[in-house]
DNA sequence: CGCCCTATTGAATATAATCAACCGCCGTGG
DNA sequence: CCACGGCGGTTGATTATATTCAATAGGGCG
């Protein structure tokens, strides 16, 4: 599985609000996880075992199972986004995690006492938010498949994945796209072959440049009117 | 705002495991709300003020509000589902919730404790799941949308519609649609046209009849292959 | 170097949007 | 009672858009 554990190290992550306090995390999110390229973090059908997964580094891609052997891309994660949130209650994960790149994850055992947040109200609301702001996430993602055309979609995308880097610190104007153009056309649902296009016309008209997968916004006010359909 | 209030009745609730019982929960659950055809429960940027509702009755759309006035059907829901999951942490309402016929809600106030189940582990737990199973729910919704085709998108509509119906103890074969030929259309991301043309095209292949809204379906497997893209 | 995998480009075809006209049900008011 | 008007729904013709199939390019790696 290319699976690596080793001890956690709490001191600069960004959800201990959610746990009793740094001093005591290291014992709560009990390890990391280290998931390499390629690999499952989970799968479908696997029992989720109460826990969940805090990325640390690295991205991810939730993949959703079609019958008849498809796959889907439903959604893509980065650090420091949370995976398996949806799964209290369900007997089987209902998407798998697969890496992007190189990866770390915190786990979190769900049954402990600490996280669950029994002393503090501000813990448990803490937890309820988590999981009703990870709906909106999820509503928010449909939003984007609404778009009629697949450029307004796929210009919601990279506008989407701007922003993300930029919350967490990065650059808004210039990354480096953790993901394939299989990937991308998954999961704004078109061919793959569309997606090159898409970005060769974005290109032409000077919205960004993209080589191999390092991506440079030129002009994100035209793409945000690309994406709202405004303009072609 | 064609709202009216009145006393809550718990008892045939299939929702009373979250509370604590259902003797105390007709003061937990103050109220009922109905609310008439077309008009709104809530709607987008309005603060939530700690509240979720239970739909006793009828059927609501959530929609979504893009920028530039254009609105966006996002789900469906009907009797028991809840609305305002996605609220707690949120400023505003993220979408509006319109019912579609004439409808009943109970009122459940977030703060109360007794809800919130600091008493029992298993309400809590309830209380998480409920969530957990709202965001499962959301991912589902993506998985119609991915579909290429407006047909397959169409035909799972219509399956996911008739296996709500019949897991509330409805007929799987023969219901009403309370959503307009519009509503399908923006949630299934089509035009109007293209609605009538699919259910057309569903009639002549003896697949289902419609009769303005009364919807009987004749061949499921069918409906099942072409949702699946494996025929057309 | 040569292979494999990802990505790109081209041409033909399928699919759905758009624009426009029309239908029919329903409630309103004469 | 019937005529009217409006709204939701349907149908037709044209155009825009994306898929499919096929061929090609080019980097990473043994």
């Amino acid at each position: 599985m290319g699976i690596d554990s080793y001890r956690s190290n709490c001191e600069r992550c960004i959800h201990t609000h959610l746990c009793e306090g740094t001093a005591a995390n290291e014992q709560i999110a009990g390890h990391r996880l280290r998931v390499r390229r390629h690999d499952s973090l989970y799968r479908v059908g696997e029992s989720p075992g109460n826990r969940i997964y805090c990325i640390r580094s690295g991205s991810f891609k939730l993949v959703m199972q079609r019958p008849g052997d498809a796959e889907q891309v439903i959604a893509f994660a980065m650090a420091p986004d949370f995976l398996g949130l949806n799964t209290l209650g369900a007997a089987g994960h209902t998407a798998s995690a697969v890496a992007l790149e190189d990866s770390e994850v915190c786990v979190i055992d769900w049954d402990r006492q600490a996280f669950r947040g029994r002393r503090q109200p501000m813990q448990r609301n803490g937890l309820h938010a988590l999981l009703a702001g990870e709906i909106r996430r999820a509503q928010q993602a449909t939003l984007l498949l609404h778009h009629t055309h697949s450029r307004q979609r796929m210009a919601d995308l990279v506008l989407n994945l701007s922003q993300a880097y930029h919350s967490n610190g990065y650059s808004a104007r210039r990354f480096r796209l953790p993901m394939s153009r299989c990937d991308i056309a998954s999961y704004i649902g078109v061919s793959a072959e569309c997606v090159s296009r898409l970005i060769d016309q974005f290109r032409r008209k000077g919205m960004l440049q993209l080589h191999r997968r390092d991506l440079t916004l030129l002009d994100p006010d035209a793409l945000q009117r690309t994406a709202a359909g405004v303009e072609n």
